[in-house]
DNA sequence: TTATTAATTTAGACAAATCTAAAAATAGAA
DNA sequence: TTCTATTTTTAGATTTGTCTAAATTAATAA
């Protein structure tokens, strides 16, 4: 009906994370916190997302995203995902460094650049973080919700994603070479204070519980 | 110093090539024909980028765009110019599909992006269109402004660019097999309209003197 | 040189997105 | 339940980019 601007398609997208994985109810104040703005300017933008039916929206009760909004937040967040596996497996960037680019590339309009460079990238199901890629129907494989931190002492993993999506925390990872679809073995779990020692390859090392609680696992399933 | 919004980078590209392939001066009504808008709208921006110093302008003078302005449109044309090769080469657009597409993607910021789009393309020289794209520094090759109207009978020419850029002349010419690269011999001159009867490959065929016009060349140099 | 036409600028307004400060509504505690 | 603290909304401004209509300046023709 309407197409949205980029700041409408960055509030949608932003609603649309904190209706899923968010804790609370999407409320004004927590749109204004992840969006990095103040209230008033969310107030003022909720009543026009309302009009144009993106959401569901009545003074002092919150906001509930509509189907319409829905399918324009996971238009937005497939092509930002699909931005930033170009990024990373065509343009070799780190993992780190490809959230800003893909926050503008995203908006970038066409349906069928998107449709071409989902294509040459060979379909993807993933991004760098393990996120999964909406297709075109907004269809998508669900998120593995198993921490390492949930795991067990002497099982074997598989690194599906993370949880913490910060530039400190990814490069963090990198230097341990733990990124998606790399093999992690609990070596032995703490009982202090929870921290495990891992391997992964050749390479046996410490993980606090800060760490392993933001990496998302799948159990290990044998070879190919 | 100051970085431009997307539509002062669109106003400075404008004016780079009006100064550039314009036959007339640079005023206001040529500013709002080439952007598509009106003469208060342009005012009302050179002043913005005559603060900024981008360009020198005077009330009722006309514009001169400065050394910083012709930077700032040579890096914006560059970006241009790679995107239209990146959806050409790489995502096997028509060369009459990448403007609209290249409009867009120009205007995102990351100069990294560039550096690396750049290299993963192989430093290309020239656009779809033949057009030549600036370096880091803003240099690049001249264009050929030899036209094919102005060849002579007999002689064989290579296809180096076209001067009109709309859809409908670039679908045209591609029905002709007539892109950047291609060899064209011109067979016959006619003396009463100035059309040409050409060959290119194994087809012969004929191109009326508007269509010759816009039609870059330079002398073909034999084989390699 | 004066009158007319054309180009350009100004004035005033509007839409989008934002802000600060003040008012109003809701939630939580006593 | 009543007071207080928090959240949310409103009021009023600001910035960017745009517009129409009116005024001004420049160009040209008589
Ligand atoms: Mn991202
Ligand atoms: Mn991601
Ligand atoms: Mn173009
Ligand atoms: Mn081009």
């Amino acid at each position: 009906m309407y197409q949205p601007t980029a700041t409408e398609e960055n509030y949608l997208k932003a609603i649309y994370h904190l209706s899923n994985t968010g804790i609370k109810s999407v409320n004004t104040s927590s749109i204004a916190t992840s969006m990095e703005t103040t209230a008033a300017s969310v107030t003022d933008m909720l009543r026009k997302l309302s009009d144009k039916e993106w959401i569901n929206y009545e003074k002092y009760k919150g906001v509930k995203i509509t189907r319409k909004g829905e399918k324009v937040a996971l238009g937005i967040i497939r092509k930002h995902r699909l931005w930033e596996v170009f990024l990373t497996n065509i343009l070799e960037f780190e993992w780190e460094e490809v959230h800003h680019m893909a926050e503008e590339l995203e908006h970038v309009s066409s349906e069928e650049l998107i449709k071409r460079l989902d294509k040459f990238l060979g379909h993807p199901k993933f991004d760098p973080h393990g996120d999964p890629i909406p297709d075109q129907t907004g269809k998508m494989e669900s998120h593995d919700k198993f921490t390492l931190s949930a795991g067990e002492a002497g099982e074997k993993y598989t690194l599906t994603g993370v949880t913490d999506h910060s530039t400190l925390f990814l490069k963090h990872l990198r230097k341990y070479g733990l990124l998606p679809g790399v093999t992690v073995s609990i070596a032995e779990i703490m009982d202090y204070d929870k921290s495990m020692l891992v391997k992964v390859s050749k390479d046996k090392f410490h993980l606090s519980l800060e760490v392993s609680k933001n990496i998302l696992i799948k159990k290990y399933v044998g070879s190919k």
